[in-house]
DNA sequence: AAGTGATATATCATAAACGGATATAAAGGA
DNA sequence: TCCTTTATATCCGTTTATGATATATCACTT
């Protein structure tokens, strides 16, 4: 049983560190990552990206996993941490659904 | 020309308070406005609030407008704010998307 | 008329999150 | 040999979030 606390939501950084580690990688492969898919929009430094690692080991959202290179650590979410991920997958396009909304029916105010 | 800064990424609180200001509100409002549309699950209290008030006020997404009622303060979301809002809408949806495929593909590993 | 709960705005002070800069070191190429 | 990239890690200042508290008005009950 993990100990870390609920991370009620995800923060944007947190969600994409999760999202890349669906596929076991390390750490500085989660940055190139981020990067490529964003298109260099989304960056996560060295700072944020190791503090987060912990945070989610902790959590339990994210295990170690053995690598062959020595000189790399290489993560991938749990099972735990892809049940977090698509319950903020649903709370992400609820929001988005809800803006939606809104923005279009400011169009129309008179009906 | 507002003076504050771009506000690259809106934070989950932000965005809430923008898209409640899309029709003109108080700030009591917006609380129980965010409250009501997530069912109880996201509630935003008054320093959070405020806080941020002051920060779009202040970076021009969002002004204040005329109330009848002396008491309040109301405001409204700027068509400054209405491009910013419609541009992070699209931001998490490439988010949602990104999670939902990596997610699905997932699951079929061996094609 | 007094009391109570909801309405309404605002700040304080702390906590949590982020992130640039820096450090260290090994690997690969010119 | 030197430089860039790969790779992990922490320091520490800035930003952001938020519970608690304060103040005041309004609506309703007793």
């Amino acid at each position: 049983m993990p100990k870390g606390k609920s991370l009620d939501e995800l923060t944007d950084p947190v969600f994409y560190i999760l999202v890349a580690l669906v596929e076991a990688r390390h750490g500085y492969a989660i940055m190139q990552y981020v990067e490529e898919e964003t298109e260099g929009t989304f960056k996560i430094g060295p700072a944020t990206l190791y503090t987060i690692i912990k945070k989610l080991l902790d959590a339990g959202l994210i295990e170690a996993e053995p690598d062959s290179e020595p000189r790399r650590k290489t993560y991938v979410t749990t099972a735990a941490g892809i049940a977090k991920l698509k319950e903020e997958v649903e709370r992400r396009s609820r929001m988005v659904d809800l803006a939606t909304i809104v923005l279009q029916t400011k169009g129309r105010k008179g009906q």
